[in-house]
DNA sequence: GGAGATAAAACGGTATACCGTTTTACGAGA
DNA sequence: TCTCGTAAAACGGTATACCGTTTTATCTCC
């Protein structure tokens, strides 16, 4: 299971609101993050908002000038080619190695994949979406690549977001997609064998991909 | 070619001092690494430093207590069988995407090797081996998979430093041994193959965990 | 002598202030 | 009108100060 977002210090909390700004689009590509102007509309100091846009830039959301000014990030198409290339590598070698794992733990892919039927909007089944994935670095028992995931995954969300935006995709179909292709997933993993297991999650994401609108 | 380690900025010379003091073992794994007494001992002021650790610990290379305490990373064994896990994989990624590059491009890896051929220490060699391969991550074109392997290098950087103290290498072994399977590579590139470079690298760091002292 | 309470010291989180550099906006001259 | 120069405003880097929490060391009681 993801770390629960328990926003304790003003940083913290800085970097949550900030980043569901990016995400949502409210916070428009290129937007210049002065670290004074947050500071005044948030309310903190200059200190938290500071090291909130550190994190943000780990995530990719955030991206310095030269003379260490922040912006909101602008996603390209090669950015995509990317994060493509490298969810199609990580995520099947993360299965690969969740596989021995595979005997109880299911239980967290289940009412993952519950919960995403349950979902009422595109917003929540791609987060839900995002959220089966990450279980699977997780169970992969390598904290390094659940880590080098997680640096990803800002950044997809973010272009996914747009795209969603661009092309007003249909609730009922991307939730029916999802399901349908998570459930396969699982029934699959029941196997344990390594190899099937990385060869699923290979296609799961060559088929992802051919399902997006337009990537260009 | 890796950037230009020029620290600018106070935060940066302090993140490069520590990260000198770390790998060289100067600091022992565990150590307590307070920002006020950091920065009175760099003559620097306490916001440098923090923002050094924070910096260090993208780079692996320390840690946070829960309450917000920096130590220096004590590796485990098992730390080090995930670093390599990734390497395996992640690097073969990159040797297959930099494959259409190495036309001209192969100019840098020679020259790395003829640097290590003329290193006077293992510290050296080391240092080259790892750049050697930065340069692979480099020529893949995937910037992301270069940062995502860059935050894995302080890491293995700080294992290969720890097991060169412990074991007490010989610089002429380490040498020829580097620069004879560096050379095989380089001359397996100039086939281009995607397949056979990737190939080339698998083997590689499969051979190279074969040569590592006694990891456990 | 050992466990627990307690007070002092250490430490991190954050606000504020100052300074040098970079940006930006405006105005003069071609 | 466009370009270039210049000054003001914006901005980031860093130092310092304050406060609440965590650690640590000492003292007490069993």
């Amino acid at each position: 299971m993801p770390k629960a977002p328990s926003p304790s210090s003003r940083s913290d909390s800085t970097a949550s609101l900030l980043r569901q700004e990016i995400v949502s689009g409210e916070a428009a590509p290129g937007n210049l993050l002065a670290e004074a102007a947050v500071a005044q509309r948030l309310g903190v100091s200059r200190v938290p908002v500071r090291e909130a846009l550190f994190t943000l830039e780990r995530e990719g959301l955030v991206e310095f000038s030269a003379t260490g000014r922040a912006f909101v990030k602008d996603l390209t198409t090669s950015d995509f080619e990317e994060l493509y290339v490298l969810r199609l590598n990580l995520e099947p070698l993360a299965a690969r190695l969740a596989a021995p794992h595979f005997k109880k733990d299911l239980s967290s892919l289940e009412e993952n994949v519950a919960a995403t039927q349950r979902a009422k909007s595109v917003h929540e089944v791609t987060r839900l979406d995002l959220e089966f994935h990450e279980l699977i670095l997780h169970m992969s028992g390598n904290t390094r690549l659940l880590k080098l995931w997680r640096s990803l995954r800002g950044e997809l969300e973010l272009w996914l977001g747009r795209l969603h935006r661009q092309h007003q995709l249909q609730t009922r179909e991307t939730q029916a997609q999802t399901v349908e292709a998570h459930r396969g997933i699982i029934e699959g993993f029941k196997t344990q064998t390594p190899a099937a297991c990385e060869r699923l999650l290979r296609e799961h994401i060559l088929g992802w991909r051919e399902w997006l609108p337009i990537v260009s």
